[in-house]
DNA sequence: GTTATAATATGGTCAGACCAATTTTAGTTA
DNA sequence: TAACTAAAATTGGTCTGACCATATTATAAC
């Protein structure tokens, strides 16, 4: 088999990870210094700092020059930063992005409704609103639409959910896709938005996912004819 | 404002980014060894090393001893690691993963039916037979499980999608969950596997969908009793 | 008690040295 | 010529000590 020797940085890092987790530490807590760790674990300061540099890389660890060393405070949005790379270095298909975002609407609808979860609808109506808003000021309409989005993904009552497609959601921000220009389109995306909150109060499913896949439609559409043209 | 000064280490960090980018690198490319960074970006070589280090960590960078500095072949796994402390410190709902790997196989489902992919039969039937001999010889059945589940999301043709669901099943490895035990349920697994096949051969949606909440069922069933138990 | 200042602690960067692993080169042999 | 071997060079890994920059703490002055 491989052995595949461990480098020094390597076990360190691993001591440290194990520590912030036996002693249970808590974001933002004070963790030791550099010195302390040369001192306990009996390596060089100069181990001591790339594995320090290294979890803070993965967002773990917060390094503060004079201040000391601190639990970050994960939420995975470390992934942003490998994400960020990945899609400068390899892009992304808009498709595929959508196809997934598609996916995970349909899913949480079903969710919602299966789940049978109490809905706060004044939240929806009332990013909706804004959303109205936004489309008649044409102001930052993107934004208000991505709220009603997580909003929904929120709804679902599942963190693990949440989270994942706040990472994905980075993605799709990268991807800067501003598929919906016109105004009428953005007046039929909020008027599909309604009926959205109408068919989750009424616990209406089908409806509801007949709705979102209406909604996806045009941007296929969309996508499609962009292919075509490249 | 916040000018937030960044460190050198970070400003290198940057800089390499981008030169793989603007030098379109591929993976296991090779890439500037540490002697030749300290040349050209006339910083010390403990700065470079930081930033090698931090950059290896985030999987963009390979160090290799002796060797020299190549391009990580990143397909994010570098994510997996950031997941690893973030289980072994916050935990996780199985509940929660199991919803999310619903999602994902119902979705998968509808991609391949509804952009009408022509499926590799040959290649799910081959899985699954393996499948049965390992429920058989009660031996890796998990594994042999699970490459179902990924020949599945593979077969969309959505290589983001993919990558995504081969984090979220990290996630799903490292809790470690041995819900189906008994060989009868084994068995009625691997018999759903094939009512699937056929599903889908058949560009059956509904029946497909039906199939795999059915093979989820019980799952949840488990679960409940294992939080009322708790 | 508050504020200003000095002292201290802590991280950031640099330089040089030596060790360990890998790759390259040169040499030898079949 | 081709394959193997050994030496040399390259490259990363770790250590030490020094000095700078920033943040926190202690001290002194008001």
């Amino acid at each position: 088999m491989k052995a595949k020797k461990q480098s020094l940085v390597e076990v360190v890092i691993e001591r440290i990870k194990k520590s912030i987790i036996d002693n249970n530490l808590k974001p933002n807590d004070k963790f030791l210094s550099e010195g302390e760790l040369v001192e306990q674990l009996q390596v060089s300061r100069t181990v001591i700092r790339e594995a320090l540099i290294s979890l803070q890389a993965l967002g773990i660890l917060k390094v503060k020059a004079g201040g000391g060393v601190f639990v970050a405070d994960t939420k995975l949005y470390a992934i942003t930063s490998i994400l960020k790379h990945h899609y400068e270095t390899y892009g992304v298909k808009i498709k595929e992005l959508v196809e997934i975002r598609k996916i995970i609407e349909l899913g949480a609808l079903r969710l919602i409704i299966e789940k049978n979860i109490d809905v706060n609808l004044e939240a929806f109506y009332s990013i909706n609103h804004s959303y109205y808003q936004s489309i008649i000021n044409n102001n930052n309409t993107n934004q208000y639409d991505n709220d009603f989005h997580q909003l929904l993904i929120k709804t679902t009552q599942n963190e693990t959910f949440y989270h994942f497609s706040e990472i994905i959601n980075e993605y799709f921000l990268l991807a800067k896709m501003d598929l919906f220009q016109k105004e009428e389109d953005l007046m039929k995306s909020y008027d599909e938005h309604t009926q959205i909150i109408k068919a989750v109060a009424e616990k209406d499913l089908t409806k509801a996912q007949q709705t979102i896949t209406q909604h996806f439609n045009p941007i296929f559409t969309f996508i499609k004819q962009m292919e075509e043209e490249s």
